[in-house]
RNA sequence: GUGGAUGUAGCUCAGUAGGUUAGAGUAGCGGAUUGUGGUUCCGUUGGUCGUGGGUUCGAGCCCCAUCUUCCACCCCA
């Protein structure tokens, strides 16, 4: 090997036993969705530069991989920006493709280009990767796998309460502890409204998104060198020290946001989805969290984000209301709201905790051991046999040494194998072996599919 | 995009002030045991020390560049 290959920074290959547990983690969210009739799509990797870029922010415009246009293209470009070295500027020429960000705008985009067909309310659920040329760290990757749920055409706040039915349905089947913090980015508004700085809404929201890590202090002084007044800062403090249960923070908010019309629609809201929620006995807390902002730009209603418990890391599920999404492409009025599951963070939380079960590695239940021509094609029609009684088997694909083909067998973890040689032949009963408890017994061919399907159900 | 740390066998890591042929554990392979794995014992393969330059009589170690991973900022799943 003259040089070792390699894999562009951030994205990793998956071998078998992470394929298994992210599997796992895949079905178990898939499995959830279509519980609750959500219908599944795919959209390709790339989208049109058009579609993505200006519906993530400025930072996420950043964040883009873009795609170098096919043959001569640099042809079109202006020469003087050339010269220049203007990149963004040249950017628009020699590139018209992206590699998606998201799924949440695609999905938008899907449902304004196939409005014929879908059927409003259009419930859907997406798993595919997503590309961030961010800078990866733990936790973070460039290449990454989101299972995004999302019900489009509907302003009913039940779609809100059903999302964090499927969070806390979700997280109680992976088995990992989690809280779901929820704000509302009209309460959001009512507050930058009420201090009188409507037009400086998304530097509060970034700067007291921070509040948690950063405290108090420096979030006031963000908020400075964003240019607020002193006075508009003062008028934010007890905004920020709210407390008491999710009632008494929205009891408390909405007086001071007496004044503003969508500041109260917010904080109706609010009220309506944990009357709604109250009742339904879920074992995940939600939590008013008005510091809650989350950065990309589309929202407009009920924000959501799910923090593991017993792990620190960054949020692994997160979303929200967008309720004109579609209308930048073209169909105006047709609000949604989703979320999306982060499949990678996931993993490592559950890797982390060690929770994924214990037998999930295992594939194959039977191996043959080969030990000859003859033998193999005694076992050929036999093996044929079980799996179509749908028992995994496999037969070791040359007669090796015995050990070699047993050591195959214990590294694979199966957890039976069986043994056909002369004396089986003859017998017609099958010498089969548990590789756990090493005991072993003969049986007729019968009785051994009977044996390991019963295994396989007690597991 | 900015700043900091890291990189030695497949994996986890030693490597003394720059000085012969770079070590260990583990995994792999072979044997003890040719119809019995996981335990044990013996033997053994494997490294252009991330990559490319430079300083030096001499570089795993010093300098520069570059890449990876990790950490912080930013932002996020």
């Amino acid at each position: 090997m003259a040089q070792k290959p390699s894999i562009p920074k951030g994205t990793r290959d998956f071998g078998p036993s992470e394929m298994v547990k992210r599997n796992f983690i895949f079905d178990t969210v898939k499995s959830v969705f279509k519980l609750y009739g959500y219908q599944p799509i795919e959209t390709p990797a790339m989208e049109n530069l058009s579609t993505l870029m200006g519906k993530y922010g400025e930072e996420g415009d950043k964040l883009l991989f873009k795609i170098l246009n096919s043959g001569d293209f640099l042809k079109g470009a202006d020469e003087s920006q050339l010269q220049q070295k203007n990149s963004q500027k040249i950017t628009s020429y020699i590139s018209e493709k992206g590699l998606r960000y998201d799924l949440t705008v695609p999905f938008a985009r899907f449902v304004v280009q196939h409005r014929e067909e879908v059927q409003f309310p259009f419930k859907r659920y997406q798993v595919q990767p997503v590309w961030r040329a961010d800078n990866p760290q733990k936790g973070r990757y460039r290449e990454f796998y989101q299972c995004d749920v999302d019900v489009i055409g509907s302003d009913s706040l039940l779609n809100e309460v059903e999302l964090i039915q499927i969070v806390d349905e979700v997280y109680r089947r992976l088995n990992i502890r989690v809280a779901v913090k929820m704000n509302n980015r009209k309460i959001l508004s009512g507050i930058a409204e009420v201090i009188g700085q409507p037009d400086k809404i998304v530097d509060i929201t970034v700067a007291i998104d921070k509040l948690d890590k950063n405290g108090i202090e420096k979030v006031n002084l963000e908020l400075e060198e964003k240019g607020l007044p002193k006075s508009a800062i003062n008028q934010l403090q007890p905004i920020l020290h709210l407390s008491g249960t999710n009632f008494e923070k929205l009891q408390q908010i909405k007086s001071v946001l007496a004044t503003s019309e969508i500041g109260l629609k917010g904080v109706s809201e609010m009220e309506t989805v944990f009357n709604w929620l109250a009742p339904l006995q879920l074992q995940t807390p939600v939590e008013l969290d008005l510091t809650l902002a989350r950065g990309l730009n589309y929202y407009t209603g009920a924000i959501f984000e799910v923090k593991a418990l017993d792990m620190q890391i960054g949020s692994i599920t997160g979303g929200g209301r967008y309720d004109d999404l579609t209308g930048i492409f073209g169909l105006p009025g047709v609000s949604g709201v989703g979320i999306s599951f982060g499949a990678d963070r996931i993993y490592d939380v559950m890797e982390h905790l060690d929770l994924f079960p214990k037998n999930a590695a295992t594939t194959t239940q039977l191996l043959f051991i080969n030990f000859g021509e003859k033998e193999q094609s005694w076992c050929l029609p036999v093996i044929q046999q079980l799996r179509r009684t749908g028992i995994s088997t496999e037969m070791y694909p040359e007669p090796a040494k015995m050990k070699k083909q047993m050591s195959y067998a214990n590294d694979r973890k199966i957890p039976y194998v069986a043994l056909v040689g002369e004396e089986e032949m003859s017998s017609g009963l099958i010498t089969l072996k548990n590789m756990e408890l090493g005991t072993q017994e003969k049986v007729g061919v019968a009785e051994l599919m009977e044996l390991i399907s019963n295994a396989i159900i007690r597991k």
